[in-house]
DNA sequence: ATAATGAATTTTGAATACAATATTCAAAAT
DNA sequence: ATTTTGAATATTGTATTCAAAATTCATTAT
């Protein structure tokens, strides 16, 4: 007997789904509680199978939970941005390389499309389309690269680094004048199938987004001294 | 009004931990479906606190869940097995460049206890004690490095690397006599807080074992190929 | 003997129920 | 005016319930 091909699906993962994106979209602001009742109305279903979402969130830190008081959104200090920065560097650093090992002709032909509409300064100032192709391209190198482990991780982190505060509207950390290059250079190496330096190059560009969150964080560490003298 | 201290703590945790230790301990064995209604009985609650901490473990990749079939505890094979060497030797490459950034005296005196009982040939021979040590080492030098996610994270893939298949029975899969140089100079780089050194031993010494798991791999199909002729 | 069928049993997924705890808010005390 | 109190209300954590689906197993057909 074969597998007939419907794939049941527990509600607990679309409503998982949902509420991430809602997270994602700042539909549910960090920091707030999670209304139970109200949003399981909202979503025509009972509180069982939100509570299941909500817990596979918890253990993605993209939910904490208060015994007896409730699910909020998780908030994040910038000192853990930057800690999960550090992680995003290794982990993508490790998809780079995969790629580089893996790629394959097609993927070539698409991962090189990602970038091509911003040659010139002028297509830079659109920060909304940049910003698309950035995640585009973290993501999909990712992909490339990945099993399984990685992907869900990685998901993770991306979505805490673009739905948190300390960017821009559109979730940039740095400028795209200033991304563009690193972009592809990581390209170039990931498509001439040369793992060593993707994987440097990948660890470099996030090094930098690392340092630039670090003196976000002296900027206000010196904002908050002005204010105490 | 100040907390009194008295923290509520759910069910959920407390079955999740207990599940966990389970496959951990090989109590529950990988490929074996979980029954729902007899382990809620054995452990005196109802389905509801089982299912949230199936749940969590699924999430981790410990269970797999089958829609309408129930709970798996998780099967893997030994190409994921080396899929998640090479995240780990990443992440504990970080761990390792963080605990020497920040270690401190107390934590070096500790650190370089946890081997001090392997100076002799003779003593390398005590697979148990070794593996509970190369446990130890592991362990320790995430918790001095680790911010939360990284601890997480690293908690479960030490789970799968040791609790599975292809090692020896003490989860070993390199020998010691083969592993304790490797040890000894990542404590040192630690020691002496040289991060990048610390960082390099680790991915070095990961590196190894992804290799030998390789030769693994290849005997496997050597055989297989050898059983088809 | 082996395979196919389907009724009886078990298990799952999700709603509902309910006791324990937390929150709110108006009235009383400081 | 502010703080404290406690009864009314709301929410949480867990158990229970129940329809739908999966599994088992005895019976019949091949």
């Amino acid at each position: 007997m074969k597998n007939i091909g419907i794939e049941y699906e527990n509600l607990d993962q679309k409503v998982y789904q949902i509420v991430k994106s809602m997270i994602e979209n700042r539909q549910l602001l960090p920091g707030e509680k999670i209304p139970q009742e109200k949003l399981a109305g909202e979503l025509g279903i009972s509180r069982t199978p939100l509570i299941s979402a909500l817990k596979f969130l918890e253990h993605e830190k993209l939910v904490e939970v208060k015994p007896r008081r409730g699910f909020f959104v998780r908030l994040f200090s910038i000192e853990e941005l930057i800690s999960i920065f550090e992680i995003r560097e290794v982990l993508e650093g490790l998809a780079a390389r995969r790629a580089a090992r893996s790629i394959n002709e097609k993927q070539i032909q698409e991962l090189r499309k990602i970038f091509a509409d911003f040659t010139s300064a002028e297509n830079l100032k659109d920060y909304h389309a940049y910003s698309k192709a950035d995640r585009r391209f973290h993501n999909f190198i990712t992909e490339i690269a990945s099993r399984e482990f990685l992907t869900t991780i990685l998901q993770t982190f991306n979505i805490i680094s673009l739905a948190y505060q300390y960017a821009n509207s559109e979730g940039l950390i740095r400028e795209p004048h200033d991304t563009i290059e690193d972009h592809l250079k990581i390209i170039d190496a990931i498509c001439d199938h040369d793992p060593d330096s993707a994987e440097f190059l990948m660890r470099e560009h996030l090094e930098k987004t690392i340092t630039k969150l670090k003196t976000i964080v002296n900027q206000d560490q010196e904002q908050t001294k002005e204010v105490n003298v």
